[in-house]
RNA sequence: UGGGAGAUCGUCUAACGGUAGGACAGCAGAUUCUGACUCUGCUUAUCGGGGUUCGAAUCCCUGUCUCCCAGCCA
């Protein structure tokens, strides 16, 4: 078995087999609607679904949740499809769509109405409110609720053939105007709604609603297990419900806590929002939390995986910290990234000793602890570094290149300092050092040391590119605690998106779209496709762990 | 104030009447040609009050707090 902890669904499962109830089958499901792009959250429901049924042997079907054709799309499920892929679940190629089954689905409401368990009801949307009774307080039965069966047939048939306006009628369950469980107050099964269907045109202008079509769904596909969210527990009894009446199979539902992420905002239709306010770059801009956004952030399915493998599985309502999502995405790509270097905020450093106008290509590891994946880089007189890796007047435990400081170059030579360039204005603009010709390769003979190693790249060869620098989206933990009288978008983070003009090094120019590489000292980077090989351009997907930047805010 | 659900380190999660463990975060150190990685150590938790029991996070009673439900959304 698995060396994960275990879970209440997975021991559920567990019991489930031990008792034969299903003969040891596992089919569960991952139903999304096409109406936006999968996000994170979701991830942790595709490694649930697709990695249960994987470790009992059984399928998982992705199957469109696609019985609202006023919010579907074909954009949609494409993503869908690519995102889910691209996670690594396993749906055989396998896709099924609710609106596969409309047509079963009308042959058993008029069951129902035939058994007097459903009816037509003329009531408007707002009278039905009216109706529908409170919290505290039972609901009133509707008028229409004791038509005869025939009547019911006669109307229903009608409605489908598109005789009545939209919101004129619906279908209701006939169950208990007074039941505690606000879902049993006469459920709407079907609404009219003349709209187009991205997959079945105007072949329907009724279309069943989630309660009706969703449990049926399940029994037509034979799982065995529906796991869902928390908000869908009160909705259990009424799956229940439907399926006995019809006397058909019975999968279980169960319920578990959906993810919540710290910055990071959830709710699809806000994220429709960011997306047509234009408030970001579509829904795969690199600070979305969408899997199609987190792809082209530089995030890799496995960091995903593991990082949703290692939430758990619940049942109570909290909160993870982002830092463990960048925990997983970093331990990741510790492993699989090349290493390059870069510098992002120029510093020039001439070395004065070097001969003018020689180039000595450099050995440099891909990988760490690994001698025999090469690359040359180019070393020259005159190096770009990065400005934080000087100081003239060094603060305490600072050790890289300050004056009379000796720091290694990475992989090239040790350098000290021995002077600055200024402006008028006093500011530096060019560092000098004198180089030791024998701690070539980053070594000394004589064995002395030095505190720090700096990167670098030589300035005569140095690539310019385009680095995006990203940051969180949003400043506040929970986004959705704005001001008195403002929304979400007020905790929009202005510094979520810096761009920065960058020097990388050579070997970097045959990177394609999608490459991940860290950059030495900085971050993990990967190439966005908007790269050119004339302008290549890289997202920052997740910084390095920085234990002295971490000091440094402290004092 | 109806119904449903849930409360364990700062965060997430384990325990299934028998030593409250892990991960992330944090702190301290070792190591290091990345102030990365790795390694070591440390801090920190059973919502409150009563019971039952040799023994309770776990069972019972009671209180408190949090979340979800009044779409012809899912």
């Amino acid at each position: 078995m698995s060396d994960r902890p275990s879970n209440f669904i997975r021991d559920m499962i567990l019991a489930d087999n031990e008792s034969g109830k299903h003969g040891g089958r596992v089919h569960t499901r991952f139903p999304p609607e096409p109406n936006g792009y999968l996000h994170v959250g979701h991830a942790k429901s595709i490694t649930i679904n697709f990695g249960l049924a994987a470790e009992f042997g059984g399928m998982c079907n992705l199957r469109f949740d696609d019985t609202n054709p006023t919010k579907e799309e074909t954009e949609y499920v494409d993503s869908i499809i690519e995102d889910v892929k691209w996670l690594g679940g396993d749906f055989g190629g396998r896709i099924f769509y609710a609106s596969d089954y409309f047509g079963q689905l009308f042959e058993w409401a008029k069951q129902l109405i035939r058994d007097g368990k459903a009816y037509v009801c003329d009531l408007t949307p707002e009278q039905v409110r009216q109706t529908r009774g409170t919290l505290t307080e039972p609901g009133q039965n509707s008028p229409y609720r004791d038509r005869g069966v025939a009547e019911n047939l006669d109307l229903f048939e009608r409605m489908k053939a598109g005789e009545f306006p939209d919101g004129s009628k619906t279908l209701r369950a006939k169950i208990d105007m007074a039941s505690p469980n606000l879902n049993f107050r006469d459920p709407v099964m079907y609404r009219i709604l003349h709209a187009e269907h991205h997959r079945t045109g105007n072949q329907w202008c009724i279309y069943p609603m989630y309660d009706w079509a969703h449990g049926q769904s399940d029994s037509i596909e034979g799982i065995t297990h529906s796991i869902c969210t928390l908000e869908f527990e009160d909705h259990r009894p009424l799956y229940d419900w439907y399926v006995q009446q019809l006397g058909i199979f019975a999968p279980r539902q169960i319920e578990f806590d959906r993810l919540n992420l710290t910055y990071t905002m959830m709710s699809k239709r806000k994220l429709l929002q960011l997306v047509q306010q234009k408030l970001v770059a579509g829904w795969d801009d690199p600070r979305m939390p969408t899997i199609s956004g987190m792809r082209r952030r530089g995030y890799t399915p496995e960091g995903l995986r593991n990082f949703a493998l290692n939430l758990g599985v619940s049942k109570t309502n909290g909160i993870t910290e982002f830092e463990k999502l960048e925990f997983h995405i970093r331990e990741d790509l510790n492993r699989t990234a090349r290493r390059a270097m870069a510098v992002l905020r120029p510093l020039k450093l001439i070395i004065d000793n070097y001969p003018e106008g020689e180039v000595e290509w450099m050995d440099a590891c891909n990988y760490p602890d690994n001698d025999s994946d090469l690359r040359q880089v180019p070393f020259t007189r005159e190096l770009w570094i990065e400005r934080e890796d000087f100081e003239e007047v060094p603060p305490k435990g600072y050790f890289r290149l300050y004056p009379g400081n000796e720091v290694r170059l990475r992989w090239g030579f040790f350098v000290k300092c021995t002077g600055v360039d200024k402006d008028e204005l006093g500011q530096v603009t060019a560092i000098h050092c004198t180089y030791d010709p024998l701690s070539r390769g980053g070594n000394s003979p004589d064995g002395r040391k030095v505190k720090s190693t700096i990167h670098w790249v030589s300035a005569n060869h140095a690539l310019p590119a385009e680095v995006r620098l990203y940051d969180k989206l949003f400043t506040r933990e929970d986004p959705n605690d704005a001001p008195e009288g403002q929304d979400f978008t007020a905790n929009l983070n202005p510094n979520s998106l810096q761009v920065v003009q960058a020097w990388i090094e050579p070997a970097l120019a045959a990177a394609s779209a999608g490459d991940r590489f860290q950059f030495e000292r900085l971050a993990y980077f990967c190439v966005d496709k908007d790269s050119t090989p004339s302008r290549p351009v890289f997202n920052r997907t997740v910084e390095l762990r920085d234990s002295w930047g971490k000091t440094q805010k402290k004092t």
